[in-house]
DNA sequence: GGTGGTCGCTAAACTGATTTAGCAGAGCAT
DNA sequence: ATGCTCTGCTAAATCAGTTTAGCGACCACC
């Protein structure tokens, strides 16, 4: 890999000048009296011998790497994990960075190993990013250089990026009082374990308070809130086929995540309803599965691109403020329509 | 970012030693006649600083970095790419590498910045990796160094990591087979230009050749075989309704993956159809949502964490053989029954 | 005519490891 | 006593950059 590359003192040489003189044409150092001569001869020879510097040498001197590390508990492997990362390797090209990406898989050991392999390789500062949004605890070892949290907060005083759950939560509230629904409003997802344990979710309280404050507003109360263990689509089918055989039956299911409303949508077509005309369903997240639904499912999407932008945005460029909360925009799809009857 | 570590030369003086002997004792070199005092004193020492080698130090001059390149078109942003980066994580971790990684979204000039961002940073080796299993022209530039394709091929002579969609399809034919369907089998997601062209696709022609195949071998040939532009929910829904218009009925549908076989239930819902009872459903690649179908979506999976892993290991390891074709393992879900009637 | 300052540039130190070449002392044979 | 080998260890070079300290030439000024 890269053998006989030119080096600096190749470029040196051949524009007849010395290392010094170089480097600090290359790197573009104010206030030194090189001639523009110089400094011509300079780029020129680099141009010819394609010269490239050799990070390893500059890292040692300089202890700057132009890397971060990207550290996620689990989220890399997860489809959740495609945007946050994509978003990163975005922002960090544009600023001439690198990624160095590892998983913990929420194993201690794991997590160790991990971060000790990035302090090794002097990375000039870490994203440390989690699958569901939700409050961690930092390694001491990485808190000795820049951290910015994606998808999670701490109790150190650390910059972070989360999705406005809570202005998610009332926009979805307020697509469906705008389109007439006021009694009729099941919920689907409670969970008190998700909502009581910030070390579990962030998001499940977040949502539910920003849907109870919009409702509130406009004088509404939900009409059912169902519980799930889980918010997978087995979940939300046997939720939504408890709701069906309530009196009377919701005119609009607000799922707290679409793997809960791809559930709603499996108990509603065995049960001969359609969606939007017999009930509308809203939901979060914006999964590849919601644009593929039958029809497609209006959700608030997790801005996962945005959120790892800002990440590398915060960590390179300094965060003057801190946190970020990064807002989920509405996807309006097929699946809302006024309330039947 | 990890100031003040201790260094080797801590190391040596502390142990009374010289640089030269505490390098040497720590990397276990053979043949050095250092005593086991002094091995005892240089371990003792380095235990107690903590020491870890600087790895820029070390791979300017080794010209090694324990560092892999993973770059892809686009997998690293995709549900489908978990699987792959879990797994070469995994088997990198377990030999002491990290990974970089990089998506070049298909376009050359971020492809050249990104190969060079590698290359300025000594990587041992480069996997190339692509979303969907194809043939790929590598960038001659990372052909200085170790390279395996990942989910690919080329026309240079590399190792390649690749599903065996061939005798996935087999496997597919097989098992109806086994549950009795024989004359009603359909297929939806045939596609010219994907059996036509490596270059968008070498799983289309594999996994047709397989079912074919295995068909042909017990003397069956498939009922009706339906074409689609995309291989998305919409289409095996557009294709599904399309074969229940004609007569016979299928007994049982192939879909090409496992979003065409989510739009062909959206449409055997539609049209009052029961799965398996009325017609049975497989399909390819094992999508999350093949186990959130109801009935579960049999079908067979990419093995991505395997494949991710192979990578590694061929590149690391090094290559025998050179190509590696991963068994698509067969899931069995309830999808399946013996033809109705 | 010395002194001071600016200009344009360079030698050498430095980063932290690996690696080559070789030194001092012990033991042994001649 | 001399030469030889072996043992146990080290000094110094090396990797490819950055950075510090400073050199010689030239000019201006008093």
């Amino acid at each position: 890999m890269g053998r006989n590359r030119a080096t600096l003192a190749d470029v040196a040489r051949r524009a007849g000048l010395s290392k010094t003189a170089a480097s600090m044409v290359l790197n573009g150092r104010e206030g030194t009296r090189l001639s523009a001569d110089a400094h011509q001869r300079v780029f020129a020879a680099a141009e010819e011998l394609g010269y490239r510097p050799n990070v390893a040498a500059r890292s040692l001197r300089t202890r700057k790497t132009a890397t971060i590390a990207f550290v996620s508990d689990i989220v890399a492997t997860t489809r959740f994990a495609g945007g946050l990362i994509r978003g990163a390797l975005d922002a960090a090209r544009e600023r001439d960075h690198v990624l160095l990406i590892t998983e913990t898989q929420g194993d201690a050991t794991f997590e160790q190993y991990a971060i000790e392999a990035m302090l090794d390789r002097q990375v000039d500062g870490v994203i440390y990013a989690a699958m569901a949004t939700r409050r961690l605890t930092v390694p001491p070892a990485i808190l000795g250089g820049p951290v910015v949290l994606l998808n999670a907060t701490s109790s150190d005083d650390l910059p972070c990026v989360l999705p406005d759950d809570d202005r998610a939560g009332r926009s979805v509230a307020a697509v469906l009082l705008e389109h007439g629904h006021r009694d009729g409003i099941a919920l689907i997802g409670r969970n008190r374990l998700k909502e009581g344990d910030p070390e579990v979710s962030l998001a499940a309280e977040a949502r539910l308070n920003g849907i109870r404050e919009a409702l509130g507003e406009a004088g509404v109360t939900l009409l059912a809130e169902s519980f799930c263990t889980e918010w997978l689509p087995e979940h939300g089918y046997a939720a939504t086929r408890g709701l069906l055989n309530r009196s009377p039956r919701p005119s609009a299911i607000i799922c707290m995540n679409d793997r809960l409303a791809f559930g709603a949508y499996q108990a509603l077509g065995e049960a001969g309803l359609t969606v939007p005309d017999d009930i509308s369903v809203i939901s979060f997240d914006d999964d590849p599965i919601a644009a593929w639904l039958r029809p497609g499912l209006a959700t608030t999407a997790l801005p996962h691109e945005q959120m790892g932008r800002r990440a590398v945005e915060l960590l390179l460029d300094g965060a003057p403020t801190g946190n970020a909360l990064v807002p989920m925009p509405l996807r309006r799809r097929r699946s809302l329509a006024p309330p039947a009857g």
